[in-house]
DNA sequence: TATATTTACTACGGCAAACGTAGTACGACA
DNA sequence: TGTCGTACTACGTTTGCCGTAGTAAATATA
C-alpha cells in the first residue's frame, strides 16, 4: 500500500505544526495526536521531527514556548504559541504549496483504474 | 512574489525527471528546457540537481544511459532511458504524490482572495 | 578574426530536514 | 511490580539539493 511520501512532507512539516496553533496554543503530544486524527491516520509525525520544527522554529521567531501545567496534576508541559511571524509565514507556506502543486501535477499523470 | 518550494520539490525531481522520458529518452540539457517550457518558467531544475539525480537513478536501476551523438555534429551526449522498472517507480511515485498532497491540503488554508 | 554565449557536462563540498536509536522521568492502571 | 501512555531531550546518520568551480566543443556576435 502506498505511504506518504516523507520527502514531500519535508517542505510542510512547519506548515502542517503551525496550522495545528493557528487556533490556540498546544505541545508537542497533542500536536502529534492532532495530525494523526486531521490525516484520519494516514500521516503520524515522529518526535524527533516535531521537537525539532519547535525549536527550528522558536529560533526563526514562528513560535514562542512557554511552561504550562497539565490539568489536575502539577505536570509541566512546554506550549507553544504561534507569533504574528509566524502567521506570516504560514500564509506564505500556503501560497507557495499552492504553486509548486500546480507545477509539480504537470508532471503527475493519474492511473487510469478509474476508467469506466 | 512567491517561488517554488526547493523542499517540496525535494520529493518530486525524479517523478518529474522520469516523466520526461516517459515518451522517448533524452539528456540532461534537453530535459532541464522540457521541464522549464511544462512549467512556464515557474520551475528551474539546477544542473548539478538534474545530473545527480541521473546518477541516484541509474544506480537505482530506473533510468540507462548511453552515449549518442547529436545530429550533424558528431558531439557526443549521455542519453537516459527510462526502464521497466522506472516506469513502475514513476507510477509509485504518483500515487505517493496523491496521497500526500491530498493530507497536506487539510493542513493548508487558500487565502481568500477569491471570495466573491 | 576574436570573443561571448550556449550547449553539455563533471567534481567537490556544504547544508538542512528528517529520522533512527536511545535514554529520562513521571503518572496511571492492572 | 511492571507495562503503557505521556512528554520530552540528545546525538549522530542519511539524503537530496545546491553553490562554486572547472572543462570543452559548437555557435553566435562583434
Amino acid at each position: 500500500m502506498t505511504e506518504i511520501s516523507s520527502d514531500v512532507i519535508r517542505g510542510c512539516n512547519d506548515t502542517i505544526i503551525l496550522y495545528c496553533l493557528l487556533s490556540e496554543p498546544s505541545y508537542g503530544y497533542e500536536i502529534s495526536k492532532m495530525i494523526k486524527t486531521k490525516s484520519e491516520g494516514k500521516y503520524i509525525i515522529k518526535e524527533t521531527t516535531l521537537y525539532s520544527a519547535f525549536s527550528r522554529m522558536e529560533k526563526n521567531g514562528y513560535v514562542e514556548s512557554y511552561s504550562g501545567e497539565a490539568e489536575g496534576s502539577g505536570k509541566k508541559r512546554t506550549y507553544y504559541r504561534i507569533t504574528d511571524e509566524g502567521r506570516k509565514y504560514y500564509t506564505e507556506k500556503c501560497e507557495e504549496w499552492t504553486l509548486t502543486k500546480e507545477v509539480i501535477e504537470r508532471f503527475i499523470e493519474e492511473n487510469s483504474n478509474g476508467n469506466y
